[in-house]
DNA sequence: GAGGCGATTGGCT
DNA sequence: GCCAATCGCCTCG
């Protein structure tokens, strides 16, 4: 399948297809192992409110990046799809350039390196520069899943509007998810 | 133009 | 488990 065609769907098909698919900035990077979706009808969204300047790139059609700024700090990467919908990236199994992470994240163990949105962003030296960028062109690259692995499904996490609903994904199993998914 | 807030993280209790 | 750090964006006046 084609990456437009693929990210030309609603973020909440979308943000399951996207598990164990290949995600590299700079040859840096991992399987996607956790993500959650958002949708403009959504009051937890970004583009809930519309277009603003922060979330333009929500707007700017599927197959970009919207990357955005987080309590100040961190940065969040998100994949662009259908309608204003987006699929936040949660967590990634760490297999490229591990080292160059290691040292960005001043860390050694592999389970911490991505176990976040914020810090794979930092693993990856995601920034604020690549928001808006096709997610087909260099730095980055992303390589389809060649088998779907089982999934976890659960609420999403951290947010304070529509706690409920069940957009957070995983892969089943996985010891790289931000946080373990309920039971179930 | 000012003030509050957030899709987080890491350190301390 | 609790809480501070830190700042761009959004809302209101």
């Amino acid at each position: 399948m084609q990456l437009s065609a693929f990210f030309d769907r609603d973020a909440a098909l979308v943000a399951p297809d996207l598990l164990g698919c290949e995600l590299l900035v700079d040859g840096v990077g991992g399987q996607i192992v956790e993500t959650e979706a958002y949708h403009p009808d959504d009051p937890a969204s970004h583009s809930f409110a519309g277009p603003t300047p922060r979330n333009r790139s929500m707007f700017a059609g599927p197959g970009r990046v919207y990357v955005y700024r987080s309590y100040g700090i961190h940065w969040c990467i998100n994949f662009v799809c259908r309608n204003a919908s987006a699929v936040l990236i949660r967590a990634l199994e760490p297999t490229q350039g591990l080292e160059v992470m290691r040292r960005r994240r001043g860390l050694t163990d592999p389970r911490s390196l991505c176990s976040g949105p914020g810090k794979l962003c930092a693993a990856l030296g995601v920034t604020g520069t690549l928001d808006g960028h096709p997610i087909d062109v260099p730095p980055l690259s992303l390589h389809l899943a060649a088998r779907a692995p089982a999934l976890a499904i659960g609420p999403r996490i951290g947010i304070t509007k529509a706690p409920d609903t069940p957009w957070r994904f995983g892969v089943q199993g996985s010891r790289f998810l931000s946080k373990p998914f309920p039971k179930g």
